[in-house]
DNA sequence: TTGTAGGCGTTATCAA
DNA sequence: TTGATAACGCCTACAA
């Protein structure tokens, strides 16, 4: 192999030192404000180090202290922008602890987050924060190399930051059961652990209401446009059609209200569509969207200050998130 | 400061010497399959690295190495779709390169975009990738300190990889006039250095048509949903209206659309509204938001390749990107 | 095919 | 208040 040499030589403590006139560990200690430095030795310093455009090596730096001052986030979709409202909630937690984030796109790809996971190590992480996960048992590996891992949304894993998803499909489902509908239909998701949650609210609450579970009512989404068209046929062409139906999220419940409209189907009137997420333009369609808001901010926030207790030793208690939050709209109303 | 130490102490390649009876140098060139170590050899390291949970030490590495075949890429805003793309674009074309992609978000702040930098320049990245950027001066500092920076989209900057705004702008305003619209508003957006192409664009098509530049049919738009309302307001609020009105970008004209819906106004019939970026959910809104397509992942591919020449040396030449596409759907009609 | 030695940039410790 | 030194983990000549 030989790997190109990108990098140019850049001016380090030692140039500093040099041009100051004294030791390089001297240079040390006035960067870092220490007080077992002269003040003007100190000015000197911080002006000769400006002059000569210092960037302090990580690095070396990293290599010495045994710890990167990083935390790294794994995200599984940079394209939801579900997920941003999760990063300023993680970001501005960490800015309280001087801690840097460093975020790795996955795109939902298992391997890719094996690989993001891998590099975040390989970078000397002081944490890790892996947001709906899609292998969390592959994380131990994370907490066997030393390093803390939180994961959000994922209650299997040893440490999580959760709400309680369970609790807002729950609410969707009883929001269409109060308007009195008895035959709901469900999308799910693409394949993964995420998956259960919603569905086990779904069937959880029919059967609270003594509804019996029909497997014709249950659709498929993949995160395409496509798939969402895709479910409107299916929902056209069954005899017997449900009145309402959760849609797996509202990218996919805006499609799919967009791709029955399309088709003369009346929303609601004809039949109620509820989404989950709450994304910005939930509100600016027409009609605006019933669903469920996540706390996501504070989720972020919880799962950095989680991660801080536990890279310090302390075995943090539960944390706890407000719960999802049911967002009535327009897009649901009674049964015909 | 006594900044807390979380990093617990991790095998290191002494440890599989130790382990395996050879010097740290045989675990170095094992590792690498180097050709210059016996195949059992080889082998029987690798396993011990695996049992032993080995992560290699990027510190380590990138301090002999003097680079870390990493990219930094400055994200302004993770909750706009518009940027997933672009990263995907960056990560694939990377991925060719033996490079790894980091990103980190700035909210559009000026201050943490200066903070990312910083931070990248002290991971010792190989390249930094920063579209859309508030002060793309700024960014000299990178190159000065030895490390390649290229600019998605910002003429200005000494290596860019840009579409044509100006061009994309302008095919939204020639599709209005094609329709027959004369009067024409435009909203601009949030203040920054991206607001001038589109501005440009405007001011000058409306020059071609002989048509009168009126600063009453500008409106600002900042990025909230409550700002899109506000313009719907004025909107009402105008005697003369524009038949027309030239959206900052497709959020922007979606909440638009809605606001005026929600005061009656119909949309084509009333007033055309046209967007810009395309993004995922502009066919699904009614009626379906005409729009100008940037390719985004193109110019992510492109910025890599840039920026891949520029650090060995080569001084590239302008790389070509696909022209933005104009997407018309039904928001724009012929005026009343 | 393997071992030895030196150094990458920074910091903490100890000595001056 | 400052300087000298060793060490962090890894890699590359060079020697054996």
């Amino acid at each position: 192999m030989n790997k190109p040499r990108w990098q140019r030589t850049r001016t380090t403590i030692k140039d500093i030192a040099r041009a100051a006139n004294v030791d390089p560990s001297t240079v040390t200690r006035a960067l870092q404000d220490s007080p077992r430095v002269k003040p003007e030795t100190r000015e000197r310093i911080a002006g000769i180090a400006a002059e000569l455009g210092y960037v302090p090596n990580m690095a070396a730096r990293t290599l010495v202290n045994r710890s990167s001052g990083l935390i790294g986030v794994v995200i599984p979709d940079m394209a939801n922008p579900f997920f941003a409202e999760l990063g300023r909630g993680i970001e501005d937690e960490a800015a309280k602890h001087d801690l840097r984030i460093l975020f790795h796109d996955t795109r939902g790809v298992e391997s890719a987050e094996r690989e993001a996971v891998q590099l975040f190590l390989e970078l000397k992480v002081d944490g890790l924060l892996v947001p709906m996960a899609r292998s969390p048992q592959d994380y131990y590996g994370g907490l066997k190399a030393g390093v803390p891992v939180v994961h959000v949304n994922r209650e299997e894993a040893k440490h999580h930051v959760t709400c309680d998803t369970v609790a807002g499909s729950h609410s969707i489902m009883q929001h269409l059961f109060d308007l009195g509908h008895r035959r709901i239909g469900f999308v799910r998701g693409p394949a993964g652990p995420w998956r259960e949650p919603k569905m086990f609210a779904y069937r959880q609450a029919l059967e609270e209401q003594g509804i019996a579970y029909d497997p014709d009512l249950i659709f498929t989404f993949d995160g395409t446009l496509d798939s969402s068209r895709a479910i409107a046929e299916e929902f056209l062409a069954l005899t017997n059609r449900p009145t309402a139906v959760f849609a797996w999220n509202d990218v996919n419940a805006i499609a799919l209200i967009h791709a029955l409209k399309d088709r003369g189907v009346r929303v609601p009137e004809d039949v109620s569509i509820a989404g989950h997420d709450d994304i910005q333009l939930s509100g600016c369609i027409d009609p605006p969207l019933t669903t469920v808001a996540w706390p996501m901010y504070e989720l972020g926030q919880q799962s950095v200050r989680y991660l801080y207790s536990l890279g310090h030793g302390n075995e943090p208690g539960e944390p706890d998130v407000p719960p999802p939050r049911l967002v009535v709209r327009q897009s649901t109303g009674s049964p015909a």
